[in-house]
DNA sequence: TGTAAAATTGAAAACGATTCTCATTTTTGC
DNA sequence: GCAAAAATGAGAATCGTTTTCAATTTTACA
C-alpha cells in the first residue's frame, strides 16, 4: 500500500527516448543491448521495471508473440491514434510481426462487446497466421 | 532427415485418452500432476514431446495465454467442427479462458484475406480483454 | 520368431526470459 | 540540507520448457 510515484531518472529519460525513436516492435534483450552499446549501463532489472511500468502507464504496449522467446513492446504512439483498430498479426511462417490499423478490425469488437459481453483489448491481442509473402 | 514416424506406444495413449476426456485447456503441468497421480509414470519431457507431436498432428490446440505461466492445450474435437469460427477469449481479470463460436467472427478471417492477405489461424490465436463478469 | 534399426523414454541438466533480493545510490519534498 | 521514498545493478532465484544421454520399446522384415 506504500504510495508509488515516478521518479524521473536519467535512465528511465533514456529508455523512454529509445523506445520513442525506435520503430515497431523491441524485445527487452534489444533494448539492453542497444543501451549498452550506447554507452548506457543500466541494467537489465531496470529495463524490465520501467518496461513494465510504462505498460502500465499505457505509454508503452507489450506483446506476447511466442511462448519462450521474449515479449515485444512498443512506445504506445506508433499505433494509439486508431487505438481500437489498430492490432497485429504474427506470421508463424517468417516471424514477422505486423501492424494493421483497419476499422472493419473495430468493428468486431463492438460485436464481441454486444453480444458476447467480452471487451476487447486490442494492445494486447494478436493475430497468428500466414502472411501474403509466406502463403505463396 | 531421419524419418520420424510415431510409434504408438501406452504413454502416447494414456496422454491422448486424457485430452480427449478433459474439457476445456489443461496445462503440461496439469497433465503431469494428473498423469502421476492415476499411477503412471510419464516423465514431464515426454509429456511435452508428445503434446508438441499432437499439435503439430493437428489433434490438439495449443495457446499461449500469458507470458511467464505456462501454455494451454485442449483436444481440438472441442470445437474443430467450427474450426474457421472457434475463438477463444482470454479475461485478463479473472484468467478465464473462454470459447467463442460464432460466424461473425469468420467474417472477419475472410476479410482479413482478402484486404490483407493474411490467412489467420484461429487455433493460435486469443483475444485478450476483460469479460463480462468482471466488467461489472 | 529373432534381430537390428528406429523411435520412445525418464532423469537430470541446461536453457532463457523474467523476477526477486538486497545493499547502495538517487531523487524527492520540505 | 536531510530524511524518507524510489531507483539501481549484480547476481541469485524462478519457472516453464527443451535438451541430453543412456536405457528401453517398438517396429519392420528376414
Amino acid at each position: 500500500m506504500a504510495i508509488k510515484k515516478s521518479y524521473s531518472t536519467k535512465h528511465r529519460d533514456e529508455l523512454l527516448e529509445y523506445m520513442q525513436k525506435t520503430e515497431g516492435h523491441v524485445t527487452a534483450g534489444d533494448i539492453c543491448m542497444h543501451m549498452r552499446a550506447c554507452g548506457s549501463n543500466i541494467g537489465t532489472a531496470t529495463v524490465y521495471r520501467h518496461l513494465e511500468k510504462m505498460v502500465d502507464e499505457g505509454i508503452v504496449n507489450k506483446y506476447i508473440v511466442d511462448e519462450g522467446s521474449s515479449a515485444c513492446y512498443e512506445y504506445v504512439a506508433e499505433c494509439d491514434h486508431k487505438s481500437s483498430s489498430c492490432y497485429h498479426l504474427k506470421c508463424e511462417k517468417c516471424g514477422k510481426l505486423i501492424h494493421l490499423g483497419c476499422e472493419e478490425i473495430s468493428a468486431l469488437n463492438d460485436h464481441i462487446k454486444e453480444h458476447h459481453g467480452f471487451t476487447i483489448n486490442p494492445r494486447r491481442t494478436v493475430f497468428y497466421g500466414v502472411c501474403e509473402e509466406c502463403s505463396k
